[in-house]
DNA sequence: CGATCACAGGGTATCCTGTGATCGGTGCGATACT
C-alpha cells in the first residue's frame, strides 16, 4: 500500500466506493509517485499533447508508470488509451496492446501514428515478411506498440517473438471479455494470464466500460493482477434518460412510433437476427432511413450499414448485440430495446452507445417477460460429463508437457472447445495449461473427480448467469429508481432517485432510507445456505446480495432481522 | 424457455387443433475459391 500513488486510502471507505482513484497522486510522502506523476503530466502533454488529465487518468498512469497493475473501469471516450499509452513510453520496453476486433486495432494504430508514435498490429492476414519485420523493429525499440488479437497471442511462434522483445507492459483493451464472453465466445482471452508469465510477467493494464463487481474480481483473477489499483469512474451517464414499457403482444408498432417522435440518429436492439431486418423493414416503410445489422450478413453490407450511420446517412440502425465494439458516434439520441437482453451488465453497455457527447438521450425498454426465455437459453450449456472425463484422461494419458495440437487429434475437438474445456479442468487443479505446453497438474484430482468438479463449476457458472438474467427482470418490473438500481448493481450508490427516470416521474421510486441498518451496501455477509457474499443494494425492505457462489440474491429486510439469515463476515474475506 | 413450422388427424367449419422437431447471439482464424 506504500507506492499506490493514490494518497491515503482513507476516502475509500466512508464513501463506501470503490477506490475512486486518487485525487492527487503526488500529494502523499511519496516522492517516487510524485516525480512518476510529474513525469506522465509531461508525457501526456508532449507526446499526446494531453494537457487535461483527469484524477483518475493521472492515478492509474503513475501505477502504471511504477510497474504496478492497474483496472480501470471507465465509459469509452474517458480517455482510457491514454492510460496505457503515456507510461508505455515512459517504461523501457515495448507494449502489447491486446484488443478483440481487428477494426479497432488499425484504428488505435492510426491514432498512435497521427501522434509520431511507432504502432504496428498484427492478425492473420500479416503476411510472414511484415511479421518478420514488425518484430525486429520492435526489438529495434523502433515500434513501441503492437495490437492483435487474443487469437494471435495463442500462437506459440508469436509467444516466443513476443517474449524475446521483453515487453515491458500487456494491456488488455475491452477486459470484461475475459468473464462475460470469454467463457464460450472467444476463449483465448482466458489464456493471457499465463501468456503474461510467458512473457515475463510485465506490468497489466486491463481496461473496460463495464463490469461489475464479480466481473472486476474475475478479471483480477484470470489475469493474476497484483495488488491491482483499481479505478472505477464516471459510471453514471445522468445525461441518458431510462424508461421501460411493458409489452403485452408485438413490440413493432410501438417501436416505429417511438423512433418517429425521436429526432437524431438511434440504435434499436433486437434479440435475434430476424427481427432486425423484420423491424428495419417497417422503419422504411415508416420513412425512417434504417437498416438492419448482424453478424449473418456479408462483412460489406456490415461495413457499408456501419459506414452510412456514422456518416449520418442512416438515422437507426436495427441491430443484434453484433453492432457493439468499434461503434463510437457520439451523437446517438436514442437506444430502443425491442426485446430485454441478457443481464444488466449488457443493457447498460448498449444504453452507453447513446449520449456520448453529453447531450440529452434516452434509453427504452420494451418489456415482455416471455422474452427472458430466450436469455435463459442463451445461458444453459453446461458442458457433458463424458466430454471432460475425455479430455481430463486425454491430458493425463499424454503426460506433462504435451501440445495442444496432439489433444485435439487425441479427443476430436475443435480448438475452441478444448480451450473452454481445458479452462474448467485447470480450475478443478487437475491441468496445468502454459501458453504452449498443457500436462496433468501433479497431485491434482483424477480425471473421473476433475471432469465432476469442472462440470459442477460449469453449473455453477451458469446458475451465477441466471441471477444476472434475473437481476434484469427485476430491472424491468421495479417500481423504484431505475439508475439507482442499475448504478447500484455495479455497486456504485446514488443517494437520492434521478428524477429523470420513467418511476421517477410517476412518483413511484421510493427514497433511499436515511440510514442503512445493520448490512449497508458493501458489507460482507454470510448467509446460511449461500455462504459469503457483498451486499450490492439496501432498499426500503429489501437488500441485494451478490453471493460469491450462488450469485444475486434479493432478501426481505424483514425475514434477514427476525429469521437471523445474515451475519457480519469476517473481516478480510474477499470477494473472488 | 418460447416461437415457429411441418404434419397428422378430427371431422366436414370461412378447415382447426394438437404434437413433435427445430431454432435462437456474439468474432477470431483458416481454407478454398475467384
Amino acid at each position: 500500500m506504500k507506492d499506490t500513488g493514490a494518497g491515503q486510502d482513507t476516502d475509500a471507505e466512508d464513501t463506501g466506493a470503490e477506490d475512486t482513484g486518487a485525487q492527487d497522486a503526488g500529494a502523499g510522502k511519496d516522492t517516487g509517485a510524485q516525480e512518476a506523476g510529474a513525469r506522465c503530466e509531461r508525457v501526456a502533454r508532449q507526446a499526446l499533447g494531453l494537457t487535461d488529465l483527469r484524477p483518475g487518468q493521472l492515478a492509474a498512469m503513475t501505477a502504471l508508470a511504477r510497474g504496478r497493475d492497474v483496472l480501470v473501469v471507465m465509459p469509452t471516450g474517458a480517455g482510457k488509451s491514454a492510460i496505457y499509452q503515456v507510461p508505455a513510453l515512459l517504461l523501457p520496453g515495448p507494449t502489447v496492446v491486446v484488443s478483440p476486433l481487428i477494426a479497432l486495432q488499425r484504428d488505435q494504430v492510426e491514432a498512435l501514428r497521427e501522434h509520431d508514435e511507432a504502432a504496428a498490429s498484427l492478425d492473420a492476414g500479416t503476411s510472414a515478411g511484415r511479421r518478420r519485420t514488425t518484430f525486429e523493429s520492435l526489438r529495434a525499440g523502433e515500434t513501441e506498440f503492437l495490437f492483435c488479437a487474443p487469437e494471435q497471442l495463442a500462437r506459440p511462434d508469436v509467444v516466443r517473438d513476443l517474449a524475446e522483445v521483453e515487453p515491458s507492459l500487456l494491456v488488455v483493451d475491452e477486459a470484461h471479455l475475459i468473464s462475460s464472453w470469454g467463457h464460450d465466445f472467444r476463449p483465448d482471452y482466458l489464456r493471457l494470464g499465463s501468456l503474461a508469465r510467458a512473457l515475463g510477467r510485465p506490468a497489466i493494464a486491463a481496461l473496460t466500460a463495464t463490469a461489475a463487481p464479480p466481473v472486476r474480481a474475475e478479471i483480477a483473477e484470470r489475469l493474476g493482477l497484483r495488488d491491482p489499483l483499481e479505478i472505477v469512474q464516471g459510471f453514471d451517464r445522468p445525461n441518458i434518460s431510462l424508461e421501460v414499457r411493458r409489452m403485452l403482444d408485438d413490440p413493432a408498432p410501438e417501436i416505429v412510433a417511438a423512433v418517429r417522435e425521436e429526432a437524431g440518429p438511434g440504435i434499436v436492439y433486437t434479440a435475434v437476427r430476424r427481427q432486425t431486418c423484420r423491424l428495419s423493414g417497417l422503419l422504411n416503410e415508416a420513412g425512417v432511413r434504417a437498416a438492419p445489422y448482424h453478424a449473418g450478413l456479408r462483412r460489406s453490407e456490415r461495413d457499408d450499414v456501419h459506414g452510412r450511420f456514422m456518416a449520418g446517412e442512416l438515422d437507426v440502425v436495427v441491430a443484434t448485440s453484433a453492432f457493439g465494439m468499434g461503434i463510437d458516434k457520439s451523437d446517438v439520441r436514442f437506444v430502443l430495446h425491442a426485446e430485454v437482453p441478457g443481464s444488466p451488465d449488457a443493457y447498460y453497455q448498449e444504453i452507453g452507445r447513446a449520449g456520448r457527447d453529453g447531450e440529452a438521450a434516452r434509453a427504452v425498454l420494451f418489456y415482455r417477460p416471455e422474452d427472458l426465455g430466450l436469455q435463459r437459453y442463451f445461458t444453459s450449456a453446461v458442458p457433458d460429463l463424458e466430454t471432460l472425463t475425455r479430455v481430463a484422461e486425454a491430458v493425463a494419458e499424454a503426460g506433462p508437457g504435451s501440445d495442444r495440437k496432439a489433444l485435439r487429434e487425441r479427443t476430436g475437438l475443435s480448438p475452441r472447445r478444448l480451450t473452454l474445456l481445458l479452462d474448467l479442468l485447470e480450475r478443478t487443479g487437475a491441468v496445468e495449461l502454459g501458453a504452449r505446453r498443457v500436462g496433468p497438474a501433479p497431485g491434482g484430482p483424477g480425471p473421473a473427480t476433475a471432469a465432476e468438479l469442472a462440470r459442477r463449476l460449469a453449473e455453477r457458472r451458469r446458475d451465477v448467469e441466471r441471477t444476472r438474467l434475473e437481476m434484469m427482470r427485476r430491472y424491468a418490473e421495479t417500481g423504484d429508481c431505475r439508475r439507482r438500481f442499475l448504478l447500484g448493481y455495479f455497486g456504485e450508490q446514488l443517494a437520492d432517485p434521478c428524477g429523470d427516470c420513467d418511476n421517477c416521474r410517476a412518483g413511484t421510486a421510493g427514497r433511499q432510507p436515511e440510514e442503512s441498518g445493520p448490512f449497508p451496501a458493501h458489507a460482507r455477509v454470510v448467509h446460511r445456505t449461500w455462504g459469503a457474499g457483498e451486499v450490492v443494494q439496501v432498499g426500503e425492505d429489501r437488500l441485494t446480495v451478490l453471493f460469491d457462489t450462488a450469485g444475486y440474491r434479493e432478501l426481505q429486510l424483514d425475514a434477514v432481522l427476525e429469521q437471523r439469515l445474515l451475519t457480519e463476515a469476517p473481516p478480510g474475506s474477499q470477494l473472488r
